[in-house]
DNA sequence: GCCAGATGGTCAGGCACCGAATCATCTTGC
DNA sequence: GCAAGATGATTCGGTGCCTGACCATCTGGC
């Protein structure tokens, strides 16, 4: 199970905000549930996450690709770097996504020529997946694109401020249960 | 122009991601564009963004809700509340989607009862849209609870580290553009 | 006044994902 | 060695959102 790979989320069905502090604190009257400096971050972490996700997106149909393709194909690179090789059920593990949506990637990724299945050797109810040499070619040719524009995103925050953005990302990430729980 | 408003993002075609720091050392000797702590953090943010989303989600869906359709809701809350109305151009342009999905949003809340449509009285290309009874107790049944799980999901963060995170993901949106541009 | 362009709502078609059901194959316990 | 259950891939139907094209109505300059 290793990974470098990406995001999962079923419908971004998402909307921005635009947060009105004295109008949070009106409501709050209303509502003593409402924290306003928990919801003006929460609205602050949706919209960025939302902007994101979309530039995101944007980037990899710029190269022809979606993100649920380049995330097929880059941990198919990786993994045939070290010499192994995948099935879907694996590849769809590592790119969290469900086997169904991974039949679908690999059915469009196979047809455009990127990778190809191949029986598995033992069991008949799998194969392996592989990428095509054309499909090497374009992951390595797109791949300096890719990093360097991610470079340039994290480009404002120092080394520091990362490593801190990292450690309240995952306080939040704690606190996410509180929200599918009961 | 007001909100409290929620998030936008096409396809939320995501997939989570576990970035591995020996992997991409190793990788980017290959690629001198990757820079390890930039990809670990971008990582990071979209495996968030993508957690974020889906619990989203998910707690809408346990009140019978879609993200848009609360979205709608709360615009109209607020907006009948300073005594407002609002049009769908209006509603799609605070909720940031566009107006043929606000079409198909209105469509099944007015199916639901929880909203209705009426002539505007001096344009008649346009409407306005207004809470029923049933929708205005509706979404104050379900905010309580809604703000409650807020509290909650932010409740590991103390306020210092919520100014900080905003900051932090401020500079982070400033970058965005890097991602899209040329 | 009147027509060109702006603006508002809708429709058709498409995309990316999911869950549940299906069929094939493997594995276990006996 | 053989059924019962586990596991893998696929198909089908559904959702939520998008873009682009469409028609209706309003507005501004002449």
């Amino acid at each position: 199970m290793s990974a470098v790979i990406l995001p999962r989320s079923k419908n971004a069905t998402p909307m921005k905000l635009v947060p009105r502090y004295e109008r949070l604190k009106q409501l709050a009257k209303r509502f003593p549930e409402l924290d306003p400096s928990a919801i003006e971050t929460c609205l602050t972490m949706l919209r960025l996450s939302n902007e994101l996700t979309s530039a995101y997106e944007a980037h990899f149909t710029r190269h022809g690709l979606s993100q649920g393709r380049f995330v097929v194909l880059i941990q198919l690179f990786i993994a045939e770097d070290s010499g192994e090789s995948l099935s879907p059920a694996e590849i769809a593990e590592l790119s969290q996504c469900t086997r169904a949506t991974m039949t679908g990637l690999l059915d469009t990724l196979e047809k455009d020529g990127l990778i190809s299945r191949a029986d598995h050797p033992e069991d008949r109810r799998m194969y392996t997946v592989h990428l095509t040499a054309r499909g090497r070619e374009f992951i390595q040719g797109m791949l300096p694109d890719h990093y360097r524009r991610i470079a340039t995103l994290m480009a404002p925050l120092s080394h520091a401020e990362r490593d801190t953005l990292r450690d309240l990302l995952a306080k939040v990430s704690s606190g996410i249960p509180a929200l599918r729980d009961p």
